[in-house]
DNA sequence: AACAACCGACGAAAGAATTCGTCGATTGTC
DNA sequence: GACAATCGACGAATTCTTTCGTCGGTTGTT
């Protein structure tokens, strides 16, 4: 039957938007050439298609420059990073992010350099700041 | 053509599974009566056939009682929740944690109470910890 | 026995995500 | 002009994920 479709970017989707808000404004060309750089490596018409879709799905622009298309990410990375944030804290750790953090602790995935930057983070952070 | 199968569970494998931790065993009348509850409504066949896939990938534990089935979580909360969150964190942050905090902090996601939680996980923390 | 309530197995349908091959049109090079 | 290189459009094949309907077997109740 049915199925419900994900409010977030696959997996592939993900793969070609980190190439788009690493190297900005891109023919397909150089989005399939990143794309098998990252060990990902697709025939032309597959880039072709993806890119179709999340054209569709407003996840990508396109501006035609000659005759040949360049895209651009069409959603910022700041935003997807939150959502899907926020969607695993939901699912997995009851939406608290202090949960997650002493989970990744626990499982030793926390360096100490790492901590260092979360608690120079906090330190500058004002109560209800808004900056 | 072909694709790649996800790492992680699915998000109603993900969902059953979430049923399992809070539960414990149950069998299937009780994992859809609370997926129901949860808001996912499925026919009987529809969670067995899930519960079956799932033990096929050894996501959850079956036991015979009496005639009926009784499942359990096969992977505990904390290892699919670090291992979602390692892999979110690759894809979208860098790999870098404390990016992933700056984000949620940007986005307001973070009431005061949470971070003096954070604050208070990271203080009790002893670096190079193994506890 | 007759009948309803339950259970797991099976097969099937269908949307979503991926991956390509092939075409026709354009452009660049002998 | 002939020929190779590029590009986007299209349609198709495949796997994964979800969702059910239906069957045959058990169990429990009149």
């Amino acid at each position: 039957m049915a199925r419900r479709p994900s409010q977030h970017p696959t997996e592939l989707e993900l793969q070609i938007l980190d190439v788009l808000w690493d190297r900005g404004r891109s023919p397909v060309r150089d989005v399939r050439a990143a794309l098998a750089e990252a060990g990902r490596p697709l025939a032309h018409s597959s880039v072709v298609t993806m890119l179709n879709i999340m054209h569709g799905k407003r996840l990508v622009r396109r501006r035609k420059v000659g005759k040949a298309f360049e895209f651009t990410a069409g959603v910022p990375r700041e935003k997807v990073g939150v959502g899907m944030t926020r969607d695993l804290l939901g699912k997995l750790f009851g939406g608290s992010p202090a949960a997650m953090m002493l989970g990744l602790m626990d499982a030793g995935e926390l360096d100490d350099e790492e901590i260092a930057e979360i608690r120079r983070l906090i330190d500058d952070h004002e109560p209800g700041d808004r900056s």
